[in-house]
DNA sequence: CAAATAAATCAACACGGTGTTCAGTATTTT
DNA sequence: AAAATACTGAACACCGTGTTGATTTATTTG
C-alpha cells in the first residue's frame, strides 16, 4: 500500500473517489468502466492495469473501509469487559458517524448488503466473548439469535439515519437503540 | 392478468420461473436477457415483446409477490385489535414460511434490499394504528423508531433462517423474535 | 371448420461497453 | 543521464442489447 509509484497512488485515488461519487447516484451494477474513467479523468486502459472490474475496485475500497472500521472499533472492543453489550452501541454509532462519508456509499441506498453483512459477522465474533461473560445463563445459540436480531435492528436504524441526512446526533440514535435492546417494547411505555 | 392468450401465460410463466432460479445463483445485475431466455427456452425477441428489461420482469414478479403477501397478511391485520404488535410476528413468519419459494429469491442472498424495504414501509403504515392503540403513551416518532428497529431485526432473523435452509419451524423463530421484542436482553436471562 | 387474428420464431442489424494490445509519451527511480 | 515504470490514445474483436421484418405456429371468432 505504501511503496507504490506516486503515479499509481494518484490513479487509484482518483478512481476510488469517482466510484464513491457514482455509488451515491446509482447502484454498482449501472456503473460502467467507461464512465468511471471519464469521471476520474484517467485512461480506460490504465484502469485495467490495476483492476479487472468495477467490482474489483469496489472490493479494494471495501477492504480499506473494513480495516479502518475495525481500527476505529478496537478501543471499544478492548474495554469491552467494562461495557455491557448494549452500552457498546453508543461507541459503535459514534464510529459510524465519524466515517460517515465512507458509510454513505455502502450502507446507503445503493449499498452492498453482502458487505454490511460480513462486517456484522466479524463484529459478532468479537462481541461474542463479552456477551458470554455478561450473560452466563444464555446458550450460545440464544446469544447468536439475539445478536442477529439486534444488529439487524441497529443496521435498520442507521440506514434510516443516513437516508434522513444524519440530522440527529449519533448519541440520540444510540440511546434509542440501547433502550430497545435493553427492554424491548418497554421503550414505548 | 387472467384474460391473456394461453401462449403468453406460458411464456410469462417460463420467464418468471427461469428468473427465480437464476436469482438464487447470482445477483440480478449479472443476469442477461440472453441467458434468461436460453434458460426459459423462449426466443429473445419474445422477451422484449413483454418486458423492457430483466428489471422490468423482476418488478412484475415483485408486484405479484407483494399482492400475495398482503393478501396473506390481511387476516392478521384485521384481527389486529386482538393482538399486541409483537404477537403478530408469529402470523407474519408463518406467512413467509408459506411463500418460501417466492421469498428465497428476494429476501435471500441476492435479494433486492429496496423491495424488502418497501414491504416494510407499507407494513408499517398498516401496523401503526394498532401500535398507537396499544401504546398510547408513546409518541409517533418513538413508535416509528421502535418499528424500524424491530422490523430490521426480524428481517435479519429471516435472512439467517432462509440461508440456513429453514430447518427450524417458523414458530420457533417467531417466538424468539417475540421475546426479544417484548423484553430485549431479558431474552438472555 | 375455415378465415382472421394474435403470438412466437428466426435471422439480421447497428450500437455500445468490454477487455486486450501496441506504439508513443511522460514521470520516477537509480 | 539512463533505465525502468506508468499513463495515453487508438485500434481490435467480442458479446449482449434492443429493434425490425418476414415466416411459422397457435388461438379465437364467425
Amino acid at each position: 500500500m505504501e511503496k507504490m509509484d506516486h503515479r499509481v497512488r494518484i490513479t487509484k485515488h482518483l478512481l476510488r473517489n469517482a466510484l464513491s461519487v457514482l455509488l451515491i447516484e446509482k447502484p454498482i451494477a449501472a456503473i460502467t468502466v467507461k464512465e468511471l474513467c471519464l469521471r476520474a479523468g484517467i485512461n480506460r486502459g490504465t484502469f485495467y492495469a490495476h483492476y479487472t472490474d468495477v467490482y474489483d475496485l469496489l472490493k479494494s475500497i471495501q477492504q480499506e473501509m473494513e480495516a479502518s472500521f475495525f481500527e476505529a472499533l478496537r478501543p471499544v472492543l478492548d474495554e469491552a469487559s467494562q461495557l455491557t453489550p448494549p452500552k457498546m452501541t453508543k461507541k459503535i454509532f459514534e464510529c459510524i458517524e465519524a466515517n460517515a462519508d465512507l458509510c454513505r456509499a455502502t450502507i446507503g441506498p445503493h449499498g452492498d448488503k453482502e458487505f454490511a453483512r460480513s462486517l456484522i459477522r466479524r463484529s459478532k465474533e468479537l462481541c461474542m466473548i463479552s456477551y458470554l461473560r455478561f450473560y452466563p445463563n444464555a446458550t450460545e445459540k440464544q446469544i447468536e439469535t439475539y445478536f442477529t436480531f439486534v444488529s439487524g435492528g441497529c443496521m435498520a436504524l442507521m440506514e434510516r439515519w443516513i437516508r434522513g441526512g444524519m440530522t440527529e446526533s449519533s448519541a440520540v440514535l444510540a440511546e434509542s437503540a440501547e433502550r430497545i435492546m435493553e427492554s424491548g417494547v418497554g421503550f414505548l411505555k
